[in-house]
DNA sequence: CAATTACTGTTATTAGCATAACAGATGTTC
DNA sequence: GAACATCTGTTATGCTAATAACAGTAATTG
């Protein structure tokens, strides 16, 4: 284990080689080449070497890697050996979508209590929690051990919400607000906006002029 | 305007820009620096400046740049000013949130088809849309000039659907699944996913074993 | 058991992106 | 109207990340 400094798309890599090692596993797969997983994951092998040996030697030479054992080394160094308890602001559609699609994953990781600002949300339930109100929301991200924030309110509200998590203790904030939080920099933030996605997937598209046919 | 390859990072901050801007003429700010740009959106002026100059001269020495006229240019670049149709599949949790949030936004883009493959989803009513069965997405893709295909289907079923998107003729796909997608070089992909977001931040937190207080 | 093949981990090279520096232009102040 | 302050566009520099190259090790085959 080196102590390198790491840079954020090696670890943002890591997550996606862990996804395709369970797949591997669950179908029975027992070792796995850098080559092979690149040509799944569309990455250059080489890349997929060097982003692993920064955390050890994982794999065996003539072999390739052990899917199990690497499996367990990248929960590990993603700290998903370790119960990892989650909050959520904002009980919209959005907030519901993600309660539901973490639950459904077989890791540490969780959302344990769901907040929100608007007195008809509160009490109501999504995925057995009770949504509550964010005057509990410091104390309950103190005794529930929140570790993560996930912000899905509108944009306006956003960075009061963010503030709220800080002033609790949270080390991350994950942002789906179409706003730049400002934290301070022990915080983590990242902000999973798609309307950025989709806007600057229109970049790409090819140029028609503006009539288009409407029905 | 010129013709240089211009590198994804420069087109993922666009909107980025653009949004900051329309904050700002809503609030009847009439230019802006680069500097000013820069301190609210956590990035360096020159970096700022840079992207924008790969454009083309928006700005004015000593001045800076008038936010209507920017505002403007930006949605020319990113294509706004075209109506572009969006199709989704995967009527979900997600996708109902996605419906509503992109038709709150006063751009050309819109959500204008929603298809699943779940009998029960058929039919029902999303944000005025109905949702049709996955045998009519072809057809449908191709008459409403759908160009851009976003993926709420769980991981399973994406590359299946991106592949009725790809032979429908989109020009680009929104993938919400967890899976690399595999399709034509002429078709844009970019993956949007959230457990890759959080088991990322996961990394930064602090080691702290694995003993958690559970209630 | 030598020769070959299949891999990794690491070092070297290349390329890309962000930052800094600066020249040129605009407005403002005294 | 000269001196100064402001701010862009562009060129130069530095740094980070991706790719390629290669040495070393493990299994396999004839």
């Amino acid at each position: 284990m080196k102590t390198l400094k790491i840079s954020e798309a090696v670890v943002r890599r890591l997550p996606v080689y862990l996804r395709h090692l369970i797949e591997l596993k669950q179908r029975e797969v027992l070792t796995v080449s850098s080559q092979d997983l690149g040509q799944k994951l569309d990455l250059n092998p080489a890349q997929i070497r060097k982003d692993l040996a920064y955390f050890g030697d994982f794999g065996r030479k003539g072999i390739g890697y052990d899917v199990s054992y690497l499996i367990q080394q990248i929960r590990h160094i993603l700290k998903l050996d370790q119960i990892i308890n989650v909050g959520l602001v904002g009980a919209g559609k959005l907030g519901h979508a993600l309660c539901n699609y973490t639950v459904y994953l077989k890791d540490n990781m969780k959302i344990v209590a769901v907040f929100d600002a608007m007195e008809s949300k509160i009490g109501t339930d999504i995925n057995n929690l009770k949504v509550q109100p964010m005057s509990e929301m410091i104390t309950t991200v103190r005794n529930q051990h929140i570790r993560i924030g996930i912000i899905t309110v509108p944009a306006a509200e956003a960075q009061y919400v963010a503030e709220q998590f800080v002033e609790a203790g949270v080390e991350a904030i994950l942002n789906f607000a179409p706003v730049i939080l400002k934290v301070p920099s022990h915080v983590r933030v990242h902000t999973a906006d798609f309307t950025t996605d989709l806007f600057s997937l229109a970049y790409y598209l090819t140029d028609q002029g503006k009539e288009v046919p409407v029905q």
